[in-house]
DNA sequence: ATCTCTATTGACATCGATGTCATGCTCTGG
DNA sequence: CCAGAGCATGACATCGATGTCAATAGAGAT
């Protein structure tokens, strides 16, 4: 069980443990011989440095947090592992650290996690993102941290984010270029500022093709599957029936997809059903669900790259590190021409 | 930017850091008195000990490495999390690690990070636990190790497990006792050793009940929802149409379901269809499908027992250390009497 | 030929905790 | 009343890397 260290390897090459550190990290002022000698010691020993004994000394700790409310749910998985990959790329690790709100220990835990690992940034996934006192537990930390999808673009802090409101947008506009004019709305939870943002542009996309918004047609969901059930169950039995629903998540339009076909409503034939985010549960059915493609894994990896950054540190305001995505409307089978009378 | 160590704890308390320490982890041989004193000043100064440089001179590094496959899946998840939350409780960090088998360099990765975060212990998840050099990398770096749901007990490596065989066997049962005789089995990949186990446990029950398996019925999946819906396709227009499919996990069954939806057949009156695993596809339709709960998170959390507990290290081969976790099998509408002339 | 100046290198202290071991104390029993 | 056992405590070395700074050597300037 020996443990190469260090000083093996300098042994080994003929030089100081210094200097190999030196080239381990890339640094300058060493020979190109000398470089190369260490390079060979290093392979021949199989030389791996101890990433305690480095952050310890250097106060680096090469690890990265992802705090994210709900780690089981297929949005929390795309995030992760497009941190995750990313991480792997920049030799850092990533540690996931579930917040549950609910619980009053929350802030414990998040400061026991900041102070006793030592992380070098962290990545605050939605809805966690908008609770100010969390993030609040960022700054006062001085600890450099990136939120994804926040509500506003805070300057302490980097943000990625894709724009919600277009996007919506775009969604309706498809929905009213295949004729419908009854279009539902299943909002999601007030607790997700995306909720708002997917609303409105649902509501300005219906205003300015001039379409009236029926408010008995909206509904708020909570983004879960069952929640997408119970709104399609009432939409279903309105008395002026929607010819389409546009869902502000996948799980809930496919909540809604489901429904209707209990009641033996063909979809897209008799109604259009479409999605937001593209998780897994939008191809899950058929027809597979027309949706809004998040870049979930690239906003992660991007995130990754702003908190690994070396200028990020010193320059939280510099609008490079404010980033918007790319979003991109996926057709499906879920939605079509609105055949009704 | 002031970082609290254990000095200034000691120096508040009026003893050496040592005793500090001592009265941290829990040690014997402190004074009452003095132990109070002790936490008074923790508690104070609000002190978080460092995790890297208590990993450095203690040489455990209070984490434990989380092995896997595909990240993604609703499955992993299910496991990350009921591995998380018991981390967290012991006071131990999880690190997720996606190990990609396709890609060469997977070796390297996974020897980097035993050696460089130097683990306390891993969690090997399915199918790579089924994976004999990837498991012997643990075993030559003498790292206690637990794989999940293996294809066979090591005695070098803890193990947790489920009794697949008889789960199916009770699924088949449940099958055969709602009349039906003509049962379609769709099976796993090969790569994840469950799968045969699965299988098994379908032609024993189909055996003992003296129930004929027609080999065309019997098709090969790889537990994608694309694949459950391809045997669908296939079952469905076979001459003899069974009454009945038993896919060996829920996205296949979810496939099946979309598939025997979109034939316009009735679910369960025309056909019953049934799952394995109890993840989130398995309540994402209508109905909700039939299926067996393996009990993930609790295995994932039994397993992070196993590796914080004393006693592991000396004894692997301990039949303590290998679990048989129970199942259940879960009565979902997708199930039902077969109404075949 | 001498003097800067800079590139290269290593000696040594340091990060913040724990392991080892020595010390002094209290308590038991003969 | 004292030897010996055992408890409570602290001094000091140590884990394995990096930061600081001084020392050296060679290049170029005058």
């Amino acid at each position: 069980m020996k443990v190469v260290t260090i000083k093996d390897v300098a042994a080994r090459a003929g030089v100081s443990p210094k200097t190999v550190s030196r080239v381990i990290n890339g640094e300058d002022h060493v020979r190109a011989e000398v470089r190369e000698a260490v390079q060979r010691a290093v392979a021949e020993l199989d030389y791996r440095p101890n990433a305690f004994a480095r952050s310890l000394s250097s106060s680096r700790s090469y690890l990265l947090g992802l705090f994210i409310d709900d780690p089981v749910s297929g949005y929390a998985a795309d995030v992760q592992h497009g941190a995750l990959l990313r991480c792997r790329a920049r030799s850092y690790h990533l540690v996931v650290e579930p917040v549950e709100l609910s619980r009053p220990e929350w802030r414990e835990q998040i400061r026991g996690s900041i102070s006793s690992l030592k992380l070098d940034g962290a990545i605050i996934a939605p809805p966690v993102c908008d609770e100010p006192a969390l993030v609040d537990l960022f700054v006062g930390a001085a600890l450099p941290h990136v939120l994804m999808a926040p509500s506003v673009e805070a300057m302490t802090s980097g943000t990625v984010r894709m724009d919600d409101e277009r996007a919506a947008r775009e969604m309706t506009e498809h929905l009213l270029a295949f004729g419908h004019r009854h279009i539902a709305f299943v909002q999601g939870p007030v607790s997700h500022s995306a909720s708002a943002r997917r609303e409105a542009g649902f509501r300005a996309a219906m205003a300015a093709a001039g379409a009236a918004v029926d408010e008995r047609a909206v509904l708020r969901g909570d983004f879960t599957f069952r929640s997408g059930m119970e709104a399609g169950e009432r939409l279903l039995s309105l008395k002026k029936r929607p010819t389409a629903i546009f869902a502000s998540n996948d799980d809930m339009a496919l909540g809604v997809l489901i429904t209707a076909m209990k009641c033996g409503l063909a979809v897209p034939e008799q109604l259009s059903v479409s999605g937001f985010d593209d998780t897994a549960s939008s191809r899950a059915a058929w027809p597979q669900i027309t949706t809004i493609r998040q870049p979930k894994a690239e906003m992660a990896a991007a995130a990754v790259d702003i908190l690994t950054d070396p200028r990020f540190r010193r320059q939280m305001g510099d609008p490079e590190f404010h980033l918007l995505l790319p979003h991109a409307l996926i057709r499906r089978g879920s939605t079509g021409l609105c055949l009704a009378a």
